[in-house]
DNA sequence: CTTGAAAATGAATGAACGTTCATTTAATTC
DNA sequence: GAATTAAATGAACGTTCATTCATTTTCAAG
């Protein structure tokens, strides 16, 4: 631990409170909503008089945006690391990513889908621009692939977004412990988005010949 | 007019406030949130006094249900007005039917989706039950073209919600004016849709041979 | 052991909330 | 045109909201 970094952690209860603060404002959020989470319930969740909280956050939306934020430079960040091992298929690598990502960190990504609403004009924009950058990831492996002949799709665009809104939904109903399994998910959803994109006059699951 | 009804209707003007306060209520539940929404604000919309509303809803939850009930069976209902004309292909006819509907009934059906953690839970159950009846519908058709072999698909409850999802994504993008028609959307969509559930070894626009 | 700052307390702030209610307005019925 | 009644008013209810703040507690650093 440098000099610096000891002297920024030294007071170690402060960030951890911080990240307690979190978790519930998550839980909370995720439940109910935004606008109808008082600060005096995420203050209870984590043990602490009201005014605590403004210790770590100045505001009850900084706290919306710092999740919000987080979330998706988290959501980016990811996908650069599990590019690593670059052997696979690109589609099937965004759509178990997806799967996976969105399926281990439900909470928050029903919180950022759904309040985006209750954002500031400016935390709005800066959410929707990495939202925006994330769909642009699908969106060129879709190009790369038409102009490689492997996918034929009418509208890379309009295909991206339906594709997302089909997987993101996902964490709406799936349940661990049901009769599928997450990777009984992927593999389902997988093949969905293969034939949705397959070109027109062939499908088969692992890249079979055109016709 | 029967008597009846003359006598139902004989104040009209309560009924005209009610549907202005329903107005009012679907624009700001779906711009905010409901929580996010006050009575006051509403009554503002209406151009009445907050305690006015109470003259025609007992409460601001009500609101929420009557809102939300009513979609439902307003979705139901037009489903089954759509299919009198009976010579379309059902799917065909499900994805152009739920397209149309919830482009024109956006504020709605953002409403519906959105909402469903606001309501009681004995009205949650009533509108839950409701958007099962709706599954229930496109699910009957992939299984019925299952076994007719015109579709092949893994898990006709997993892929129903694949679509529904993926379908009623579109208003959150979609605006009017824009490049894209409400009619090449469906052209889209209906494309996506027929590729994901077709027959593993083929696929053709209307239907080809299999292999 | 003292110091100093971070963290938490506990009480208070004014504003906004959903809802109630006595009263007034307006329109229909007899 | 008097009686009736739905509809709207305007003020108020008690409660809860996000936020502030002086004070106290906690605890590592010197």
């Amino acid at each position: 631990m440098t000099v610096s970094a000891a002297k920024s952690q030294a007071r170690s209860k402060g960030l951890e409170t911080a990240q307690r603060v979190r978790k519930a404002a998550v839980k909370r959020f995720a439940a109910s909503g935004y606008a109808a989470v008082s600060m005096r319930e995420i203050a209870n969740d984590v043990g602490v008089q009201p005014g605590a909280l403004y210790n770590h956050f100045p505001t009850k939306q900084d706290i919306l945006k710092d999740l919000m934020l987080s979330h998706m430079s988290d959501l980016l960040a990811a996908w650069g690391a599990s590019g690593i091992s670059g052997d696979l298929d690109p589609l099937e690598r965004f759509v178990r990513f997806h799967i996976r990502f969105h399926l281990e960190r439900a909470d928050e990504v029903f919180i950022s889908f759904m309040e985006l609403r209750s954002l500031d004009p400016e935390n709005f924009a800066a959410v929707e621009q990495e939202r925006r950058r994330y769909e642009t990831i699908l969106t060129d492996i879709l190009i790369e692939g038409i102009s490689a002949g492997r996918y034929s799709v009418d509208n890379a665009k309009v295909t991206t977004r339906a594709i997302i809104a089909m997987l993101t939904g996902i964490p709406t109903w799936y349940r661990e412990g049901g009769d599928l399994s997450e990777s009984d998910i992927e593999t389902l959803y997988l093949d969905l988005v293969r034939k949705a994109v397959a070109p027109s006059s062939t499908v088969s699951p692992k890249g079979g010949r055109m016709a």
